[in-house]
DNA sequence: GACCTGCTGCGGCGTG
């Protein structure tokens, strides 16, 4: 092999590069050099340094040295996960094909795309498609499908990071199972920030070992400045909240001395508040700043992402929905209000600013509370260390495998032994058993055993041995519904006038009258009416106007930033002589330490307060909300089988608290075995509502399943009737078909990815193996006191002992 | 001593 800069094709992409003001970095070449010789592989590059065209040019060169391997059509596939990143990069990917003098089209599909150019496309294919995970999925569901990629030679799954944690990343697995199959020639290149598990991210693309496989990381580094905003004293932060607005006088220099700065809440409601409170403070900011959320109309973002990119506004409220997508060059400066839960987030967002690879990207951090300063100080001692968080690949997800089984039978149809050996290559099915695989066939063929009396879940017909579909009602319902995102109940909201806003709640505005005020995108609207599923409004004047809530995911701590939070605690007492976050809690340290504790990296701390309220059991493991609910409920399971006591029950990410109206019978001597990490699972499972929290992720699950429609022609569906019939379903499942696998799967979510069964065994252990510190109190300590505000908005009520021990007996009886 | 909250993402058909 020569050098590669003495390839034929290099001279004429280094001029090219060069041209627009780039040049190229060790990994490229590198990617580029690994690409001839045949391997596919994973790169690894902060965003803004060309990761992207790594691969793209990658090919462009072989197929300039090697013409000759190439045949008509479709060379290049591309996979997105977000649409709004097609336009621009397919844009760019023609103007250097344009430039390097080839004629090569470039076409994008996806849900946007017209009609009449999926026809096109169809008749002929461009030489680079660029495709969601979705869209992909909906061509293998088109008849002679297999045609389209005979000539593909390179695919490329970019932003990998994003969609190996998900379903969408089982997606992602099938769709380059199948490509493999179909291409011979198949080169596979996931693109794909840093992350935890890199190594395990390669083995989930790309398990195949017949691939030649290989990882290209960039040297390059992203430098990051974080900067936490302080108080002038500590007094000035409220001890508990989360909407850290009394510090907002403090972003305003800020955003002056900025060209544009991105600011990140949590909360779609939160981002609404702080828009209003900004321009509050500066009414000169009117026009200047504006929301960006995922309930914002999307119209309306995207001609906010319009102008961020030509730097004229000023600043911009968002929530998720900025943290990918494309880059807004004139952003120089970021805010995190609050805690971003994690390491990855943080820099992700971080990375928003200063996106040419020679600029500092440049971070402030604005605590809502005072602990949140602590969280300051973890993240920088994380970002310096560069420890991000895992992508957990979803594994065995039979909702998506049923789901790919009649896109195929819709599409060319499968053989059964055939598929079978296909499918256990992916990561995610590898360890499917063959009689989860007949499972899976006879539920697509007869509805599994409890569902085999009703004719629409007989979708699938086996003819000389080929699965296929031929219905065309039941083809064209299943391409209505193909993808694995399952929404929320939510309506329009729209101007009489014409013109929609964003999206809204039905509970939300159910609570509203006609005349009421309440604030969406920024602008204070009153509500008129209900019209056809439209919430029709027009603009107010009014002063007071409700913020709306939408009932969202909730952001739990990660275990790797709660790790680095505890270390902290540990450094608490003796801040280091440079934390200046650490130096200012000083007060609220000392007070906690009088009254209490500061639990220290092998500490657990265990506090009693007894109040007018009632007694309190307050315990802080520092493993996120997710983790303690569960915590929480095993232990006031374990409590209560001591004595019987009822508890109400709060948590936040830092710890719970269990109140009764009799004294709790917790004491040095059994506190141990309270938090026993013996019989641990079982002890869960009996403490926990499993079968209520396998109901919810079996709402997903029958959708992605195709068992309940999410979408019809010409009718309406909306989510409260999903609920009901996914349901139904479930109850059905439960009484007379309890080995049916997407129940099983449902569970296993529960398991896996709400209680984080390893992470809560990992925290156990660690309790297990440190020492638990329990102390007593008088009063609410810093600590005790935010958990204290949360539970005044919510209390839990745990079931008394006797409904408990009715439900065991009965859970025991069924599983006999 | 003091608060009131919960992210993102995708996708299509009819008929002559």
């Amino acid at each position: 092999m020569n050098k590669f800069s003495e390839t034929p094709g290099y001279s004429i992409i280094a001029d090219w590069m060069a041209a627009s003001g780039n040049k190229p970095f060790d990994f490229q070449a590198k990617c580029w050099q690994q690409y001839a010789q045949g391997y596919s592989g994973l790169v690894i590059a902060p965003t803004g340094f060309g990761k992207t065209f790594s691969v793209f040019l990658a090919l462009i060169i072989d197929y300039l040295n090697h013409p000759g391997n190439y045949q008509p059509g479709l060379k290049l596939l591309w996979i997105t996960p977000l649409r709004s990143l097609s336009k621009d990069l397919a844009r760019a990917m023609a103007t250097a094909i344009a430039e390097i003098g080839l004629d090569w089209e470039v076409g994008v599909r996806n849900g946007d795309t017209p009609v009449n150019e999926r026809q096109r496309q169809t008749r002929n294919m461009p030489e680079v498609l660029i495709v969601t995970p979705e869209t992909l999925h909906l061509l293998f569901a088109q008849k002679n499908n297999s045609a389209f990629f005979k000539s593909l030679q390179c695919l490329a799954v970019d932003e990998w990071h994003e969609l190996l944690g998900s379903k969408r990343g089982v997606l992602t697995e099938l769709a380059v199972n199948r490509l493999l199959s179909v291409a011979p020639n198949l080169r596979v290149w996931g693109i794909s920030a840093t992350i935890g598990n890199i190594e395990q991210a390669v083995d989930v693309l790309l398990p195949y070992s017949r691939l030649k496989r290989t990882v290209i990381y960039s040297k390059a580094k992203k430098k990051i400045d974080i900067i936490s905003i302080m108080p002038d004293e500590i007094e000035e932060l409220p001890w508990a909240g989360h909407l850290g607005t009394r510090l907002a006088y403090k972003v305003l220099p800020i955003i002056d001395k900025s060209r544009t700065t991105l600011i990140f809440t949590n909360t779609r409601s939160q981002s609404e508040m702080w828009y209003q409170t900004l321009l509050d403070l500066s009414p000169d900011l009117a026009g200047q700043i504006a929301i960006h959320h995922g309930s914002v109309d999307m119209e309306l973002r995207t001609w906010i992402e319009d102008m961020l990119q030509t730097g004229q506004l000023k600043a911009v409220i968002a929530t998720s929905s900025l943290d990918l997508g494309v880059d807004f060059k004139p952003v120089d400066t970021v805010i995190q209000i609050g805690s971003p839960k994690g390491v990855a987030r943080f820099l992700q967002r971080a990375g928003r600013s200063g996106h040419s690879p020679f600029e500092t990207s440049v971070i402030y951090f604005l605590p809502t509370h005072s602990l949140e300063l602590i969280e300051a100080a973890a993240l920088k001692e994380a970002a310096k260390k560069q420890v991000v968080e895992d992508r957990l690949p979803m594994l065995l997800t039979f909702d998506v495998l049923v789901q790919y089984l009649v896109t195929l039978a819709v599409g060319e149809g499968f053989r059964e032994n055939e598929l079978f050996e296909q499918v256990r290559q992916t990561y995610a099915f590898s360890e499917m058993e063959p009689q989860e695989w007949q499972w899976c066939l006879n539920f697509i063929t007869h509805g599994g055993s409890s569902l085999d009396a009703y004719e629409e879940f007989h979708k699938v017909v086996v003819e000389d041995g080929l699965y296929k579909v031929t219905s065309r009602r039941i083809a064209m319902l299943h391409r209505m519904n193909i993808g694995v995102i399952v929404s929320d109940a939510m309506l329009k909201v729209k101007f009489m006038t014409g013109g929609y806003i964003g999206m809204i709640e039905e509970y939300f505005i159910a609570k509203l009258n006609p005349g009421d005020a309440f604030v969406l995108a920024g602008r204070v609207l009153e509500f008129v009416m209900i019209k056809d599923m439209h919430v029709l409004v027009r603009s107010s004047k009014s002063k007071k106007a409700l913020t709306p809530s939408w009932l969202g995911g909730r952001l739990p701590l990660s275990s790797n930033l709660s790790r680095f939070l505890r270390q902290k605690y540990t450094e608490a007492s003796h801040p280091a002589s440079g934390e200046k976050e650490l130096r200012l809690l000083k007060p609220l340290f000392d007070r906690q330490e009088k009254t209490s504790h500061i639990p220290k990296e092998n500490e657990l701390l265990v506090e009693m307060i007894d109040t007018r309220e009632g007694y309190h059991l307050f315990i802080y493991p520092f493993e996120g909300r997710y983790i303690h609910e569960i915590i929480s409920a095993l232990v006031a399971y374990r409590i209560s089988r001591i004595m019987p006591i009822s508890f109400s029950i709060a948590m936040n990410d830092y710890g719970f608290e269990l109140l009764s109206d009799q004294p709790i019978p917790v004491t040095e001597e059994n506190i141990g075995d309270i938090l026993s990490s013996a019989n641990l699972m079982n002890d869960i499972f009996l403490s926990v509502n499993a079968t209520e929290m396998a109901r919810r992720k079996f709402r997903d699950i029958a959708v992605i399943s195709g068992l309940v429609l999410q979408k019809y022609h010409n009718q309406y569906k909306n989510n409260k009737s999903l609920q009901a019939s996914s349901g139904i379903i479930f109850k059905v499942f439960e009484e007379y078909d309890n080995q049916n696998l997407l129940l099983r799967q449902a569970y296993n979510e529960v398991f896996i990815h709400q209680m984080e069964e390893p992470r809560l065994v990992a925290g156990f252990e660690r309790i297990n193996k440190g020492k638990i510190i329990l102390k007593r109190a008088t009063a609410f300590t810093p600590l005790s006191f935010p958990i204290k505000v949360d539970s005044l908005r919510q209390s839990i009520s745990s079931e008394s002992l006797e409904t408990r021990i009715t439900r065991m007996q009965q859970e025991a009886k069924r599983s006999k």
